[in-house]
DNA sequence: GAGTTTGAAACT
DNA sequence: CAGTTTCAAACTC
C-alpha cells in the first residue's frame, strides 16, 4: 500500500499543478459542479469502488455494473467532455494527470477504480478518517446531502483543497486521491435531495453488490474499508437481493448459459469437487448452455411456478428489450457486443428473478385445485429456488420429456430422475442433444408460453372472454381433459387456450378458445374500421375491403390502442411466437401445420385463404417499418378466423399484421446454443 | 404409493 | 405428414 501510494505520490502533484494553472482548467472547474449538481452518477465513485477487483466469477453482473458505472460516468464526460474539447490539446500535458481530468475515460476507468479504492483505504488507515469518511458520507448520506449539494456547486475546489491540505497534512498521494474523489464527489452529487435519495439508493445498493461481491473475495482488505460506511449495515440487507438479481448467481440454474463459457470452467470444476452438491449447482451452474435464451425457463422453469402471466409481463418486456440486443450482436452492433452480452446476461437474470418470485403465487391463485397437490411435491425448495424436479426413467432427462431439460436447465437433487444426464458433468451430451432437438424444432426450447406485451385482450373484458394476455405458443391439444387439467399445458401455464389450441370442448378457466377467437374477431373488426378511417389514404385497402364499410361494431376499450398501434394489436391475435424471435424458417412450419390443422378443425376459422395466400402478400407487402421486438409474437397471423363472411376484407386488412409478422421475424440466435 | 389417465414428444 | 409409440406429469384411488 505504501508503495503505490509513493508512487501515485509522485506521480500526481506535477501534473495536477499544471493543470490547474491552466486557464482551461479554470474554467472547466468553474463549470463542473454545475454539471456535476445534475448528473446522477454518484453511484460510479462507488461502483468503480466496488467492482475494483470482482472476482472472476462475477464478471458478468460486474460488468453489467461497472458498465452501467461507465455509462453514468460517460454522462460526466461527456459533458465534461464538452467543456475539455478544447482541451484536447493539452490533453497530453494533462495526460500526467489524467487520473483527475479524464476520471470519466473508460482507459482509466479500472485504474482509477483501484485508486479509488486505495484511496478509501487509505483515508481510512493513514489519514483521519474524515476524508474518506466524507466522501461515503456525501454519497450515502442523503441528508447531508442536500446541503452538501448547494454547496458542490463552489465547493468542488474547496473541498478538493480540504482533502489536499488534508492528503498533504498525512499523504498527500492519498490526498490527492482523496482529493479526486471529493471531485467526483462534488460533481456527483445531486443539488436536490430527491435525486440524492435516489442516488443513495443507486449507491447504496451499487456499494452493497460491491461489498458483497468482494467480500467474498476480498474480505480482509474491503471489509475494512467498507464497514467505514455509515450506511454498512442498512446495505447489508437489500444488498444481497441486489446481488441476487443482478449477478449471475441467479438462485439457481438459471439459464444464463451466456455466462456460462465464464463459468464453464468453474462448472467442470464444481462438478469434479461436486458431483452431488446440487446446491452449488443450483445457485449459479446449473444452466444449460445454448438454451433459447433461456427464456423457456420463462413458463416452464418450474412447475409450481408455472406461468405468472403478470409477470411473465414484466419480465417479457425486458426481455423484448434486451433480448433482442442480446441475440443481434451479429446482427448489428458489434462494437456493443460487450453489452449486448452483459444486457442478454441481465435480461435472462431479470426474467429468472421475475420469474420465480411471483409466480408461485399467481399459479397458486389460478391452479387452486391443484394447490394441494404442487405443494407437496415442490415442497417449495425455496423462493429462489423455483426448482423443477423431474421425475424421468428413460428419458435420461434429455428430451423434451424432462422439464428440466425442456426448461433449459440441469437436474438437480431434488429430481428423481433416474440416470439423468442432464447435468453439468454432461454438459456436452447436454448440448449436443439440445442441438439436435432444435435442429428438429427450433422452438423446441423456446418459451411454450408467451405473454403479448400489449394486453389488450386483458383489457378488452372479462377473464372470460378475454384470455390473458400470454397465449401457449403451440397451443394444446386436449381431447378429454376440457383444458381443465394440468394436462392441458394452457391450463397448467395459467394461460386461457387460442386460436393456436387445437383442443375439444375446451373449457379453459383462464379463457376459453372460443372466447379468443370471438376477441379475435371483435378487435379485428374495429382495426379494420379505425384503419379504413385512418388509412383511408390507402388505396390497396379500400379496394380489398369493399366491405369495409361495414363494420360498425362498436369499438372498444381498447380501439385506441388499435389505432395508435395497429401492430400491437395484430401481436394480441397471435401472441406468442415471435416473442423469442423464432428462427423464420423455424417458426413457419410449425404455423402452417397448425393454421392446417385449425383448419380443418375449425370451420369458423376456416378462411378461403390462409397462410399460402397470405404469405405472397406478406412477402410481397414492403412498407412496415415500425415492427417492434415485441412483435414477434404475432409470428401466427391468425385472425382469418373471424367471421367468414368478413373474411375478405378481413383479409386484405391483414396485410399490416402480415407485414408486421414478417419483420418480427428476427433470428431466433438463441436457439443456438453455442452463441 | 401404486396405478391410471392424459397429452406432449418422439418415432416410424 | 399422419399415425403410432413412448414418456412423464397429472391425477385418482
Amino acid at each position: 500500500m505504501d508503495s503505490s501510494q509513493k508512487k501515485k505520490k509522485i506521480e500526481t502533484p506535477t501534473p495536477k499543478s499544471k493543470f490547474e494553472d491552466s486557464p482551461v482548467f479554470n474554467f472547466i472547474n468553474n463549470l463542473s459542479p454545475i454539471e456535476t449538481v445534475r448528473s446522477i452518477p454518484t453511484v460510479q465513485t462507488f461502483n468503480s469502488l466496488s467492482f475494483t477487483s470482482p472476482p472472476p466469477v462475477f464478471t458478468s453482473p460486474h460488468a453489467s455494473f461497472h458498465r452501467e458505472s461507465r455509462f453514468f460516468r460517460c454522462h460526466n464526460s461527456v459533458e465534461r467532455s464538452k467543456a475539455l474539447e478544447s482541451l484536447d490539446s493539452t490533453q497530453e500535458v494533462v495526460g500526467g494527470a489524467s487520473g483527475e481530468v479524464d476520471l470519466n475515460k473508460d482507459a482509466t476507468l479500472e485504474e482509477e477504480e483501484e485508486e479509488e479504492e486505495e484511496e478509501t483505504s487509505c483515508g481510512h488507515v493513514d489519514s483521519p478518517p474524515g476524508p474518506g469518511d466524507i466522501v461515503t458520507q456525501v454519497l450515502l448520506d442523503p441528508s447531508g446531502g442536500a446541503p452538501r449539494g448547494e454547496d458542490n456547486a463552489s465547493s468542488s475546489e474547496d473541498v478538493r483543497k480540504i482533502l489536499d491540505a488534508q492528503g498533504e497534512n498525512d499523504t498527500p498521494g492519498c490526498g490527492r486521491l482523496m482529493a479526486d474523489a471529493a471531485e467526483l464527489l462534488v460533481f456527483r452529487s445531486p443539488n436536490d435531495s430527491e435525486a440524492f435519495g435516489c442516488l443513495v439508493d443507486k449507491i447504496s445498493s451499487s456499494e452493497r453488490r460491491f461489498c458483497a461481491g468482494v467480500k467474498l473475495t476480498k474480505q480482509n482488505d474491503i471489509t475494512k474499508d467498507v464497514p467505514a460506511n455509515d450506511n454498512e449495515p442498512l446495505a447489508l440487507v437489500p444488498n444481497q437481493s441486489v446481488l441476487s438479481l443482478h449477478r449471475g448467481s441467479m438462485r439457481r440454474r438459471c439459464l444464463d448459459f451466456e455466462v456460462l463459457g465464464k463459468r464453464k470452467k468453474d462448472i467442470a470444476d464444481d462438478d469434479k469437487q461436486t458431483l452431488g452438491d446440487n446446491k452449488a449447482e443450483s445457485s449459479s451452474k446449473c444452466v444449460v448452455p445454448g438454451i433459447g435464451l433461456h427464456l423457456n425457463a420463462i413458463p416452464m422453469s418450474s412447475k409450481a411456478i408455472k406461468i405468472n402471466t403478470r409477470h411473465e409481463g414484466s419480465a417479457s418486456v425486458e426481455v423484448q428489450k434486451s433480448f433482442p440486443g442480446s441475440i443481434t450482436p451479429v446482427h448489428s452492433q458489434d462494437i456493443m457486443q460487450e453489452t449486448l452480452v452483459q444486457a442478454e446476461t441481465e435480461a435472462g437474470e431479470g426474467l429468472a428473478v421475475e420469474e420465480e418470485t411471483p409466480k408461485p403465487l399467481v399459479f397458486e391463485e389460478l391452479n387452486q385445485d391443484s394447490f394441494q397437490k404442487k405443494k407437496r411435491k415442490v415442497e417449495e425448495p425455496g423462493e429462489g429456488d423455483s426448482c423443477k424436479r423431474c421425475n424421468c426413467k428413460k428419458s435420461k432427462c434429455l428430451k423434451l420429456y424432462c422439464e428440466c431439460f425442456a426448461a433449459g436447465v440441469y437436474c438437480i437433487e431434488p429430481c428423481s430422475c433416474v440416470d439423468c444426464f442432464n447435468r453439468p458433468i454432461h454438459e456436452d451430451t447436454v448440448l449436443a442433444t439440445r442441438k439436435q432437438i432444435e435442429s428438429r424444432n427450433p422452438l423446441a426450447f423456446a418459451p411454450k408460453v408467451i405473454r403479448n406485451s400489449d394486453s389488450i385482450m386483458e383489457t378488452s373484458d372479462d377473464a372470460s372472454k378475454t384470455p390473458a394476455s400470454a397465449r401457449h405458443k403451440r397451443g394444446c391439444n386436449c381431447k378429454k381433459s376440457n383444458c381443465l387439467k394440468k394436462y392441458c399445458e394452457c391450463f397448467q401455464s395459467g394461460v386461457g387456450c387460442s386460436i393456436n389450441c387445437r383442443c375439444e370442448g375446451c373449457k379453459n378457466a383462464f379463457g376459453k378458445k372460443e372466447a379468443y377467437l370471438l376477441a379475435i374477431m371483435e378487435s379485428k373488426q374495429e382495426e379494420d374500421v379505425s384503419k379504413i378511417q385512418q388509412n383511408s389514404d390507402l388505396p390497396k385497402e379500400v379496394e380489398q375491403n369493399p366491405s369495409s364499410d361495414q363494420p360498425s361494431t362498436p369499438l372498444p376499450p381498447y380501439r385506441h390502442m388499435v389505432v395508435h398501434q395497429p401492430f400491437l394489436s395484430k401481436n394480441r391475435l397471435p401472441p406468442t411466437q415471435f416473442f423469442l424471435g423464432a428462427g423464420s424458417s423455424s417458426f413457419r412450419k410449425p404455423d402452417r401445420d397448425l393454421t392446417q390443422a385449425r383448419i380443418d378443425k375449425k370451420p369458423l376459422e376456416t378462411v378461403a385463404q390462409d397462410k399460402t395466400e397470405i404469405m405472397p402478400e406478406i412477402l410481397s407487402d414492403t412498407p412496415i417499418t415500425t415492427v417492434k421486438a415485441i412483435s414477434p409474437n404475432s409470428k401466427r397471423v391468425s385472425p382469418p378466423h373471424i367471421g367468414s363472411s368478413e373474411s375478405g376484407s378481413i383479409l386484405g386488412k391483414r396485410t399490416n399484421g402480415r407485414k408486421l409478422i414478417l419483420r418480427s421475424i428476427p433470428a431466433f440466435p438463441s436457439l443456438n446454443p453455442n452463441q
